[in-house]
DNA sequence: ACAAAAGTGTTGAGAGTACACCCATGC
DNA sequence: GCATGGGTGTACTCTCAACACTTTTGT
């Protein structure tokens, strides 16, 4: 086809999760150069014969042992000069998991993956910090006219967790009545009983997700 | 860097414009195969050392003659089998022009570029009718929470013009004096005195936007 | 008893919706 | 004088923002 030199391509994920009070972007220690000990986020070259997001679920399993369900395409980074080693444009997903369906060290070497605040990240290879920033805007922007937290919660959860999820990736405190109203309105929810919450006194209703998927 | 082979990576480019009472989206007859004579967007490859986006700005230049100024990245296309030549992953950026800033006569071959309708086009090459409706997507998502018309309309206007640009993108009627109260009360119009329009037997207030740019 | 989280309603403002008539002019 | 597009206001509903107290129970 084209006579001229190709870039490459590659794919990164940026895979939010919402534990210990913060969103965490999942990052991965660079074994080579360039950026060799650099943290990074987890992708890859595109197979020839693999679709874009076939190709990031799978440099993601690969990388972090994590497999993931729903990824979604962000942008597309292209600059010259944003990978030393040459032209290399870089398509990127974002995927939510909740905190406790990963496992790291299901991963070729457990001690090269970790989670870390997705707002201040470690120094990163590559222009992988304004990857996160893109995400993280996008992300926002979803809260606003979508649902968000089917795939951050555990199956049963309480509507203050629920709450708190907002107000961590918004960074903002949310107002609790109004917050109740409308996710109730929308009728997405459905209640499960109560339970116990460690750290409170009274018991909790909780709720599910009417769909079980997405 | 990477020893496998690569996939070509190409942009192409969404250009719509309103005239005739149609959104209309710019085309190009190919003059080779594959798809040789059929109608495709504009668009092709990536050089080693420019950005997407100047690449994106390049091939509409050398394509269409079109200079266009603001270019939006909508999505990447990179499904094997897209592109019978090979593997090819596309970025797709789109752009909104003025109908008489576009003067097809200055492309290397005027006979091959040409308005259609956007949402019923011909027969396309590639999978480019599904990039077309995915750009009118984001154009329309675009429309709910932003002004979009300084690119598509002339720098003065009337309020019925603007009006109108609406009703054609999102293909449903507006209600008149709501559109006018919502978009002045916006702040971004100023007002440009009275002249006659064509087909109108009244002398019409026209405006034109307040920033300069964007 | 008290600390800590759960749960709950009202009010006011602004935005969206629906809707119909007079105005100025060219013909 | 009539046909054509230009221009304008009101009433209703709904959504969003702001705001504070009572309940339950473990310690």
């Amino acid at each position: 086809m084209s006579r001229y030199p190709k870039p490459s391509v590659t794919v990164d994920i940026v895979v939010f999760s919402i534990f210990d009070d913060h969103l965490k972007v999942l990052l991965i220690k660079r074994g080579r150069p360039p950026f060799e000990g650099r943290w990074a986020l987890p992708g890859g070259f595109v197979e020839i014969d693999e679709s874009l997001e076939t190709a990031a679920r799978r440099e993601l399993a690969e990388e972090t042992g994590l497999r993931i369900t729903t990824l979604e395409q962000v942008h597309t980074f292209g600059d010259p000069g944003r990978d030393p080693r040459g032209r290399t444009i870089s398509v990127v997903y974002c995927g939510l998991v909740q905190a406790d369906q990963v496992s790291p060290k299901a991963a070729s070497d457990a001690a090269t993956v970790s989670w870390f605040s997705a707002f201040r990240p470690p120094a990163l290879a590559f222009d992988h910090q304004q990857i996160i920033r893109c995400a993280i805007e996008r992300l926002r922007q979803k809260l606003e006219w979508t649902t968000v937290g089917y795939e951050l919660l555990p199956r049963r959860f309480t509507l203050a967790q629920f709450q708190r999820v907002y107000e961590i990736i918004l960074q903002k405190p949310v107002d609790k009545r109004r917050f109740r109203r409308k996710i109730l309105a929308q009728g997405e929810l459905v209640e499960g009983g109560r339970a116990r919450v460690p750290g409170s006194n009274r018991a909790t209703k909780h709720y599910s997700f009417r769909r079980p998927h997405a």
